[in-house]
DNA sequence: ACAGCAATTGTTATCGATACCTTGATATCG
DNA sequence: CGATATCAAGGTATCGATAACAATTGCTGT
């Protein structure tokens, strides 16, 4: 900056000001010096600038990148999410610093100006671990009872009362629930599913599945049928249940649609052209992305920021 | 740290050695002042600290990130292959800075100390773009014609040979390809196979299919169907093509692997609990990234870095 | 003609850590 | 015993940008 301020003939300061488009240079030296700076190749070291300004414009995103833990890893929804993130933070001239859980102790994420926390969900303690760093946090999920963060997730409970609805419409009358409620934000769909079908009279059964496989779908109608249990709709809390579901159901004689409705989550790419083609709750983790970083922004800038559901939308295809 | 010092009775500069655990300094101090660091909370100032070291301890990774370009944002291994490279910088004391093409130009990633580009397989212009930056470089991907990068990538013409002599193995003649040879990694596994198959006297038939879906994939089967084509084995670049392509033949009459045999690739989560069990071709995508992390820190340490392939692993089911 | 004001540019200090060069103290040797 | 090597620690300058304050210029109104 000082080599580019004696090519243009005045104070390192001026160019300060007028590449960074301030007013208070005249706008005639002002653009002399931007094509002075653009055709001499002049980089901002922003070192040098963080150091001055006691900002890193950075947030750190910590993602659970374990491999077979939960299921994270293997889902193709958080690296949307990462791309909703950046996208929003990269328009207002921040960077992502990506972090696993085990690297969050480097001084670089000490550094961020704030934190989103992804696939942290049921770790509660993890959670606390961060917010003793007192960086503005925002954190993706399900809101906990005990709301001392900012959360920001798709909104659960919709999902499951939706397609309490859509089944109610269809005149079914023994739905069944199939997931690990154990999972907080599973837990939520189980919520809406239960309390809609409650408005109309109707209680419907819980299959527990810790698993989100083809197998343990299918496993779950075959305990079900084992069972003699009466059914005519499922909820499977993902597609890959929901899949495995009729591939069973079908096997064992029932029809999809006609028989038993079913509905996954998640609405994965396979389920479009899943044959007969799946019906979803579909969540847009793009637009969650946005919302993260948002948040985190507004909570750098000081402004209050409050949690958020995003809306889901029931994609009904054939089944 | 000038408080530390302070409070340590000892000199700035004693402090920054004791924490870098310098052998300048007696060790006794040394442990007395890391003591009092951990206990007053000192925290590194890693702005001040790169300004002075010419350094961000940062690699920028630049990923596809827009949906339905290609397929990258919709699979979860850019997310595996991210892992690994986190893991493996924050080991070093490096933090990743994640950025899509479009934010690539912030300064932020002018100032990393290395380049690792993902998803840019076949943009070749994109790649040069990074180039003009002189930053140490990593392509993920098939290694080019031109090999003016370092380019670290699974081992394609392999993935395409081991299938080849799969299906000799079984004695099959007549094998089709289903695939995309447009795109270069792509290309790779095409030429493997053709290869290897030429050495035991046999043609492979090429069906062009671009889209990575089911639907493509049975298209396939019925296009070779109605054409009268015999065949016997099926190589399709990816799994879902792989369970597309059976469940046509299935529907047609022909059974797997009775009359055809199948092979897709990736080795998905979902082809071990496909019915039947798909078999597939696996890369370790979480080794990936600890080579290509391994690359750009031995290029920016100084070292000379060469292009590596990794091996892949056939896994064979029931298909 | 001159105070008063706006517009523009410059001077100096500062952010926090570390490299280079010194200095002082102790140990070792002929 | 003096000279040199070794160890421990400090002084000062520096990385590159920007904030606070200062200074210059030209213009206006009375």
């Amino acid at each position: 900056m000082a080599d580019l301020a004696r090519v243009a003939g005045v104070s390192k300061i001026t160019v300060s000001r007028a590449l960074g488009d301030s007013p208070l240079v005249n706008r005639e030296t002002r653009e002399r010096i931007q094509a002075l700076a653009h055709q001499l190749g002049y980089k901002l070291n922003v070192s040098a600038r963080n150091l001055r300004l006691r900002r890193s414009h950075t947030v750190a995103v910590i993602v659970e990148m374990k491999p077979s833990h939960d299921r994270t890893m293997l889902d193709p929804y958080p690296l949307v999410l990462l791309g909703g993130i950046s996208q929003e933070l990269t328009a207002h001239g921040y960077s992502v610093l990506l972090t696993t859980r085990q690297g969050a102790t480097a001084a670089a994420v000490q550094a961020a100006d704030g934190l989103i926390l992804l696939g942290q969900g049921s770790r509660q303690d993890a959670v606390r671990r961060f917010d003793k760093l007192g960086l503005p946090m925002v954190v993706w999920g399900a809101p906990g009872e005990d709301d001392e963060h900012v959360v920001v997730g798709s909104d659960n409970r919709q999902g499951g009362s939706v397609v309490a609805e859509h089944f109610v419409r269809l005149g079914r009358r023994n739905p069944v629930f199939v997931g690990n409620p154990h999972h907080p934000e599973i837990f939520e769909r189980l919520n809406g599913f239960v309390d809609a079908l409650a408005g109309h009279g109707i209680k419907p059964l819980l299959i527990r599945r810790d698993e989100f496989t083809l197998a343990s779908g299918m496993d779950a109608m075959h305990s079900l049928m084992d069972r003699g249990v009466p059914f005519d709709a499922v909820f499977a809390c993902s597609d890959l249940l929901a899949m495995g579901a009729i591939r069973a159901l079908n096997r064992l004689g029932r029809s999809v649609p006609g028989d038993v409705s079913v509905v996954g989550y998640d609405d994965m790419p396979l389920a479009a052209s899943f044959l007969p083609p799946l019906s979803s709750v579909r969540q847009d983790w793009q637009e969650g992305g946005t919302l993260l970083a948002r948040r985190v922004l507004s909570m750098i800038d000081g402004e209050p920021a409050h949690s958020e559901m995003l809306g889901v939308e029931l994609i009904v295809r054939e089944t």
